[in-house]
DNA sequence: AGCACGCCGACT
DNA sequence: GTCGGCGTGCTC
């Protein structure tokens, strides 16, 4: 026994591996011993036949593998943790509260520059001194060398030494420099970035806007906690003035020694936006968006972990980045959808950004006009502090709400009569329209007259779109597209008309209409193209009379001063949802729309077209206002036992086989139904089952979908029983996991829509 | 997810 | 004869 003992190891090793597979491997640690080896740093390792680049999640003292089955961890990429402890915890939270693998999570969280096994790269910059900072003159430069006694002369005015561009720019060429340098007159060192440690503190470069009242009171409410973890939900209406009340928060996290993250919607980020954030502030800024390389982004991971700025601002991913000394986070308009990821890791940052608050004890400021019933309902039952700002800045008057019943009307590309006598009237003042439909393209159907016919996607259950800018039709679902055709793909007769009206179809009869009066579309196909948006909108602030069609993308910040109308045509299509959030969607969509209008100094007006102006709801938002709106929605939440008022899982299946994702949910069911009947977690308080109904466009991209939703009162059960569910698919029985296998499956936790 | 292994169809 | 199709199994 004894020898055997001695060959035991002691010690093994936890490894995060890029992989699906849920759960961490354990390996032999390297020859050279455990004695360097932290968590976060990364391992190369022997994984089946290939060798893969992991992250140490732990050291322990033992393992359920069988010794012969332990493999010896190859290399140790890092002296240093590359992932920071706090990080590190943070993805071991989110994979687990996910249902996801931790390996692929930590890849979700850090640049992929790191996962390669890329060194890390010190920051440096070039900087060149004089050799001898005490000489009076330079004694091996020749009198007749201007251009070197001159950089010479800046260089001695200058001891701690110099940038090159700095040089550069100082009209300093490299030919100079260098010939210092053979000379022995100067020379170059390498210096790390400056941290904010060593920089100047001089944080603002222009002074803060002064604060109403209201605002004032706000700032000073979060700033006397700004010790502690608290989330904060700033309810501020458009136009109150929100931006301004996060940089005075952020002045006060600089000036504290501190960073702040803030986390923006994906298309929220205006270069307006973001030259507001560098006007103000004197401290380095890292912005994180979608548009960045590989590259861009390990070198803002890099600059936040290093205190090299002291802003973060980006969008979804960037709740991940490691903060060197954290002190504050903004959610801007954290209603907005694209918080949630939609495939793959299906996170919300916005609650992944609470989690951070919480794990570093900051405050976090959760800032909308139109805040998520979520958060609402946190607010209400005092989780959150309710913060308001609801005074517009300057002259600026709440807009109208008009619900115009267009029952029995007859549209013209959607508009009514009486919006179209609005619109001239609004036109005629020489104020600008703006209209907003949900729909992009000329038309949603191309119809046969005949026989009925629809032009429909053959990948998907949807109709074409039909777009004449160019002329073809479109799926706006899998990106299919084929020429309009000229017959019937059924009755072969030439009888195909559009119906319906997209941006498109509404632009031309506008055009048509109120000529000569130009006309602005803004939509995903109008704004191709990088500066393409920006050139529309400064049409548009010229402030000459227009009418501007667009897309939801209209609704998302941009000021519009000159516009005193807004239209909504279809705000129907919110009231019939399939899914249970459609009227909160509608409402934050109504509000967020209004608040386009009227924010100059001219009063606003906001026509709603809908077939059901007797709405409550409707009407309840128009009197009352979205807060009121949000309460009655709650109120109805709380009877049906909707989210926040129950905890929802959905387990969701594509296959290439129509029949495969419903047997496997059904098998999936029935295993997780007797679960809970063993456990006790079943009945109507308990965790309930609804499903496998096929996905609301059953087929997508010839994709078969099927889910299957488990919904409880309480987290923990939901999360047993899910954890259950995962188990039978991945190691059941060998039908089950055999099934599993044919097909892909995903766990949606807190899922935003059924789509 | 990868990747290997393995067992059946049309090709130089 | 073999190249390669993707079903099945495994990864510490």
């Amino acid at each position: 026994m004894g020898n055997y003992a001695k060959s035991e190891p002691t010690h093994y090793l936890q490894v995060a591996l890029p992989t699906p597979l849920r759960r961490v491997f354990d390996y032999l640690p390297p020859k050279s011993g455990i004695d360097f080896l932290r968590p976060g740093i990364r391992l190369k390792v022997p994984f089946g036949p290939r060798k893969l680049i992991g992250i140490l999640i732990a050291i322990t003292a033992k393992t359920d593998i069988p010794l012969a089955n332990l493999k010896r961890v190859e290399q140790v990429l890092d002296e240093q943790p590359i992932i920071p402890k706090d990080i590190l915890e943070l993805c071991r939270w989110v994979a687990h509260y996910y249902h996801y693998s931790l390996g692929e999570t930590l890849g979700t969280a850090t640049p992929t520059a790191l996962r390669q096994g890329r060194p890390v790269a010190q920051q440096t910059r070039k900087l060149w001194r004089l050799t001898y900072p005490n000489a009076e003159a330079p004694s091996h430069i020749a009198r007749n060398a201007k251009l070197q006694l001159a950089a010479w002369q800046l260089l001695k005015q200058h001891l701690k030494g110099l940038h090159e561009p700095m040089l550069k720019s100082l009209g300093v060429s490299n030919q100079t420099l260098s010939a210092l340098e053979k000379k022995g007159e100067a020379e170059c060192i390498y210096e790390n970035l400056p941290t904010l440690h060593t920089m100047p503190q001089s944080i603002l470069h222009e002074a803060p806007l002064t604060l109403n009242p209201e605002q004032a009171h706000v700032v000073q409410q979060i700033l006397q906690t700004a010790q502690q973890f608290q989330v904060f939900l700033l309810q501020g209406i458009t136009g109150s003035g929100k931006t301004e009340v996060y940089l005075q928060l952020i002045e006060q996290t600089l000036k504290a020694g501190r960073q702040a993250l803030v986390l923006i919607p994906e298309i929220g980020l205006t270069p307006q936006t973001l030259h507001r954030f560098e006007q103000r502030f004197a401290v380095p800024i890292a912005v994180i968006h979608s548009g960045l390389n590989d590259n861009e982004r390990y070198l803002a991971w890099q600059k936040a972990v290093d205190y090299r700025v002291g802003i973060i601002i980006g969008t979804r991913s960037a709740v991940f980045t490691p903060l060197a000394k954290p002190g504050l986070i903004i959610i801007d308009e954290e209603h907005d959808a694209s918080y949630k990821q939609q495939d793959s890791l299906r996170y919300s940052a916005r609650d992944i950004a609470i989690y951070r608050a919480r794990q570093a004890n900051i405050p976090i400021v959760l800032g909308s006009a139109t805040p998520s019933l979520e958060s609402v309902h946190n607010a209400q039952t005092h989780r959150y502090r309710h913060l308001h700002l609801s005074q517009r800045a300057g002259q600026a008057k709440p807009p109208s709400i008009e619900l115009l019943n267009i029952r029995g009307e007859t549209l013209q590309a959607g508009l009514s009569p009486a919006l179209q006598q609005k619109i001239t009237q609004h036109l005629e003042k020489g104020q600008q329209v703006l209209i907003f439909i949900n729909r992009r393209g000329y038309a949603p159907t191309l119809l046969c007259h005949e026989c009925g016919w629809v032009a429909d996607c053959p990948d998907c259950d949807a109709h074409l779109t039909i777009h004449r800018q160019p002329p073809h039709l479109h799926c706006h679902h899998c990106d299919y597209q084929q020429s309009i055709p000229v017959r019937c793909g059924h009755c072969n007769t030439a009888s195909l008309f559009p119906v319906g009206a997209g941006t498109e179809r509404i632009e031309d009869f506008l055009l048509s209409q109120f000529d000569p009066i130009p006309i602005i579309r803004i939509d995903r196909d109008s704004t191709r193209g990088k500066t393409r948006l920006q050139e529309l909108f400064s049409d548009i602030h010229q402030g000459k009379p227009a009418i501007l069609v667009g897309t939801q993308m209209l609704a998302k910040g941009h000021h519009f001063p000159k516009v005193t109308l807004v239209a909504i045509l279809d705000a129907d299509s919110g009231l019939f949802s399939t899914d249970f959030r459609g009227l909160e969607r509608l409402g934050q969509l109504v509000t967020q729309v209004a608040g386009r209008a009227g924010r100059g100094k001219l009063a606003g007006e906001v026509i709603i077209q809908t077939h059901h102006p007797e709405s409550p709801v409707l009407n309840r938002l128009v009197t009352e206002g979205y807060e009121v709106f949000a309460k009655t929605l709650l109120a109805e939440r709380e009877k049906l036992s909707l989210p926040p008022y129950s905890y929802l899982g959905l387990f969701r299946v594509e296959c290439k086989n129509q029949e495969e994702g419903e047997r496997l949910l059904l098998q999936l069911r029935e295993l997780i139904s007797q679960f809970l009947q063993y456990n006790n977690l079943n009945g109507p308080l308990g965790v309930t089952l609804l499903g496998p109904l096929p996905a609301p466009m059953e087929k997508r991209q010839s994709w078969y979908r099927w889910q299957l939703l488990i919904s409880s009162p309480s987290r923990q059960p939901l999360h047993t029983a899910i954890t259950f569910a995962i188990h039978q698919l991945e190691g059941g029985t060998q039908a089950m996991i055999k099934l599993a296998r044919k097909v892909r499956w995903s766990v949606d936790i807190d899922p935003q829509d059924m789509m």
